[in-house]
Formats: C-alpha cells, structure tokens, sequence
DNA sequence: CGTCCTGCTGTAACCGCTTACAATTTGTTG
DNA sequence: CAACAAATTGTAAGCGGTTACAGCAGGACG
C-alpha cells in the first residue's frame, strides 16, 4: 500500500497514512530493495570531492537522477585504484540501478568482473566499452596542443608542465600531449616537467620547486584548474605577476578558474553536460550514447586573463 | 562464513574464497543488513556541496569513519528544509548506524521525530539535544563581533554586510550580530545589509547591487568564504583595490580563502574538527561531547590580507 | 432472490542473507 | 575400541518488506 496506491479505498489509505506519522514508521529500505531486486538509486564514484570538478558532475548527475525519481549515494577514491575497486565492488553489492565511475584511475580487471553484471555501468576518461559499459571522453589531446600552440604563439619558448598523478591516463594524457607537442618545437622550445598533488597546495608547492631551478619558464601548463590556483598564489607570493611575467593555463574550467585573480585561462571541459550525460547514458535515453557506446567531448580553450604575450626581457623570469 | 572465518576448514575456506572470485559473487548489502538488523553505514546530511565547506567537513567525517571500519552516505539539501525532512526519512530508512546533519536549515518537528528512533545523531549549527541527539555550534555571535569591532578598529565606520539565506538560524545569527554590534555604534557608524544567494557568483551579484548604491561602503562582511571569493572579484572588477579601497572578511576560512587574492581575512571554523567530533560523538568515544550534550567552539578571527586601514580619502568609495 | 462481477482485504511465498542450533564428522582418551 | 568431547557442516527460522493470488464482501443484473 505504501507503493501504489491505486487500489485501495480511500477511508483505508487514510488510516494508513495516519498511523504511518503518528508511529513515526519509515520502511526498512533494505527490505523493500531486497523484495523488489531493484533499486532506485544510481552510484557514483569520484577520484576527489575536494577538487570542484567532481563535484559539479555530481551535482549535475545528482540533478538530473532526482528529477527521474533516482536517489544518488557517491564515494570518493582519492585516485587510488585500490579504493575504487573497493567502492566498485561495496556499489555492487547494492544492486543499484546504475553506476558512474568518474575517476583517473582504472583497475583493468575491473571492466571483466563489472561485465558480469547487467546493470548499466558509464566510465568517464578511463575504461573500455562493453555490453553494459559506455565511455564518455574527452579529448584531451586536441584541447592541451591548442593550449601549447596558442602560448607558443604568444611567444612562449620555455614551458612547464605541473601535473599530478602522472601514472593514470587522462594525467598521463595531457602530460604526453605537452610534450609531444613541445616536442615539434624542439629547434627553439624547451619544457619542463613538474609532478605534484592535486590541489592548490600541490600547485603552490610544484611552483616552489620550479622557481628552485634555473629552468626560466615563462609559461606554466597546469593539468587542472584547481592546482592552477596554487600556482597562480605562489607566483604572486614571489612578486611575479601573471600574466606580466609569467603565463599559466589551467584545464577543466571550475567555477573557481573565473574568480581566481587573474581569471584563469582554461579549457572548458562542460561539467554540467556531462552529468547529465552520464546519467541519460545509464537509463538508456540519450539518441547520443547508448550503452556499450563511447562518446568523445571534444573541448574548447578559453582564452582569459592569465595568459599572455611572453615577457619582452629575456625568458628567464621563473626558475 | 564470508563475516566470521573463524571456526572454518582452512581447506573449505578456500575453496569457497576462490569461487566467490570465480563467479563474481558479490554479497547483497539489503539481505545482509536487514539479517543482521544493523549497519555499519553512516548517514551525513549537508546543505550544500558545492561549498567547500561542507565538503571539508564530509571528508574529515569520511576519513575518521573509515579508520574505524565505517562507511558513509552523503545527500544535500541546497538549504531547502523540505529537501532536509526528505533526507532525512530517507536515511532513517536505511537503519544507520548513526546520523550527522551538518546544515542550516532545520524543521522543528524532525526532533521529535528523530528522538523516535535509538540512532544515535549529530546536528551541526542547528537543533536542540535530546536524548540521542547531540549538538555541535560555533559561536558565530562572538566571531562576528570579534570582526567586526576589528573592522572598526581600522577606522571603518561603513560597513555591508553580504549573506544568504537569511532567515536561517546559523546565518541569522551573524547577520543578527553584525547589526547588534554596529548599533553600538550608533553614533558615528552606519550599516548596509545585501542578501543574495551562497557561493562566489551571489557575492558578485551582491556587490553589483552595493555599489549601485551610495553607501559609500568601506569595508564588506561576508556571510562566509564562498561568497567572499565572488565579492573580491566583483571589486577588483571594478578597480577597486582590496584591501586599499575596501575592506572584505569571510567566514569558514575554506581553503581556498587563503588562496584568494588577496588572501582573505576570515574567522577560522575548524572544519577537520568538526568532521572528527561528529563521528566521535556518533560511536560515543568522545569524552568532550557524549550523546544528548552540546559542544560550542569559539572560533578565531584570521587577519590576512584583504583587510586594512580605512581609506584616507572619505569614506564613500564603494557604493 | 440467485448469480456474477467488481473492489477490496487477507495470506503466503519469497527476496538473499545471518544466526542459532541440530546433525554429523573427527579427534581424544581411558 | 567404546564413549565422549570438539570441530565442522547442514538446516531452518527469521529480518521487513513485495507480490501474486485466494477469499470475501457488496452491488448490479436477470
């Protein structure tokens, strides 16, 4: 009777109703998902709520599911394939409705065991697809080479890259994409490489470490908006300005990229669109990407205040 | 035999180990936590995620429950007491093992309800104890006030004070304390009250309405960090300097506040803490806060960069 | 007034696991 | 080797709901 309320008589349902508030009753909802062998709520795994970009997806996803009658539990796995197996396999056992990994890590064993099972599964930037798994993809490749190519035509010829987790793909991605493009330049660019953790204090810390060496870049390529913020903070704790004395990109445009200080130059990867997207993906009602299929988001550079031409005087301000 | 191995055959234990890997078994959490009739499952309920407020405070909450073997399920409410009432039910529901609200919004007939049930629960800045119900607070009244007479130590004596959401409590109390103070001050100060929405684009659109008016403000409260960050933004879109044409304070101290440019003035509400205590008053091992009891903490004020003297130059610069 | 249909309520099996206990095997000891 | 204890395995009864279906009213109709 709590479910459909169809056909029972009214005078019946009220009494039901009333008792229900009056005792205070609230179904056991291990009971009720036991009973049914389906649930109503998706899944979610992120690599880092601390970091804005998961969240927004989240949020988004968790829009979109709620609108639908979904209810959505996350985890998070601090980028660690350990932990997403873990969570992997604690949302498995939930016998949800659908799950989205939107993580940097990957376990390939993970796509064997998840396969397994019906329930529809979408991966973001990691993974293959399968029977019951989509992808959904950026292309990171082409967003980072316009990046260089556009600080190169500013006139940058000394680049740095500070990056995190350089082990797992979509990092690994933009570090390669960096530097294979640095490498068409070779005759006259240099970079550099600078690996730290994700997060401001990551980005302020890898400043550091440039600004230790004589490397004198005049451009500084962040993996994501949220390290750029500390980077930007710790050029400016130094007395350099950006973009005066030194460039900086970041990637993913979090809110955040817009109220920094200069506002961040960034590739937009659309956060919100790609929420929803996960989540028509796993109920089947997107024309775009059904299940099993992979879809590329291809990115757009946005070009704002942190970026420009390379300082007049010699390229050897930073480092 | 999957919970307690210990009074097995080492040689069956195996046996059954290697086929649960084989077909992928993956045990049903319903069938097993309505056996058992008890979960090992944490309920956190936050008014907002994508204030990083509260996803500090979920982390430290999430890193002290798994320590000790629990995990956690997070839902957010976007300030709306409905949304909290639904979550909550929803949570009550999955017979949890304890339940922490960190929000600002509150019903007032969800104690009684709550009392009801055994499991034990945290409320963060809102609620009354009981006997299964712990408070936690902060004592935003002697903070604002701290900033404040700070504020006006620097010879500020127009002041804006920006919030959201103000007919809830804990945001109520600053903007209450914030004019209770001001009106000390009758004589020479004067005040002006904005109210927006939470998070960096509110801030602007607040700022935006300020200086649309002449009232001249020389220094700008903030309700927290969140919002502070879009205030700057606005200001220094202007040409306005901060701190040398106004003034800014936060509240939270986030992380990110320290990464603003300027690094902002803020009251430090110990978010890490926070998290710890609410579980620790959930599994009753905190001797500091046991169920049924409140604990207030008195937050310090942070002086940083976005605070400073008053203008020489009259006091009618923004607004 | 009997028959049939409709609309509502009562009943029992089952969802997948835990738990206590019965049944069985194995080991120990005089 | 019988007798008993210990160790292991098998069994059945729930946990709190859902669901399909049987049962039983009451109303309409011939």
């Amino acid at each position: 009777m709590l479910n459909d309320a169809s056909n029972v008589a009214e005078a019946t349902r009220r009494r039901v109703l009333r008792a229900v508030t009056e005792l205070k009753y609230h179904p056991n909802v291990h009971a009720r998902t036991l009973a049914r062998g389906r649930s109503r709520t998706m899944g979610m795994i992120v690599s880092n709520l601390e970091n804005p970009f998961f969240v927004d997806i989240f949020c988004s996803f968790e829009a979109a599911a709620a609108e639908r009658g979904y209810s959505v539990t996350v985890e998070q796995t601090g980028y660690q394939p350990a932990r997403l197996v873990a969570s992997v396999r604690a949302m498995l056992g939930r016998r949800l409705a659908g799950l989205a990994a939107i993580v940097s890590e990957m376990e390939p064993t993970l796509i064997e065991e998840l396969t397994a099972r019906g329930l529809p599964i979408v991966f973001f930037d990691v993974g293959r697809p399968a029977r019951n798994i989509s992808i959904v993809r950026v292309n990171y490749e082409v967003a980072m080479q316009r990046t260089i190519e556009y600080l190169y035509s500013l006139g940058h010829r000394r680049m740095a890259f500070i990056g995190h987790h350089a082990s797992l793909a979509p990092l690994e991605a933009r570090r390669r994409t960096f530097i294979a493009t640095m490498d068409r330049h070779t005759s006259d660019a240099a970079y550099t490489i600078i690996e730290s953790t994700d997060g401001p204090a990551g980005g302020r810390e890898a400043v550091r470490r440039l600004l230790a060496t004589d490397f004198g870049a005049t451009a500084i390529v962040c993996a994501n908006d949220f390290m750029a913020i500390g980077v930007m903070k710790e050029l400016r704790a130094r007395g350099l300005s950006v973009p005066l004395d030194v460039s900086v990109t970041g990637f993913d445009n979090i809110q955040l990229s817009e109220y920094a200080s200069p506002a961040l130059t960034t590739v937009d990867v659309p956060r919100t669109r790609i929420g929803q997207l996960c989540f028509n993906a796993l109920t089947g009602q997107d024309s775009r990407l059904d299940l099993g299929g992979t879809l590329t988001i291809d990115p757009e550079l946005l070009v704002r205040e942190s970026t420009g031409q390379v300082p007049r005087r010699a390229a050897s301000v930073v480092g």
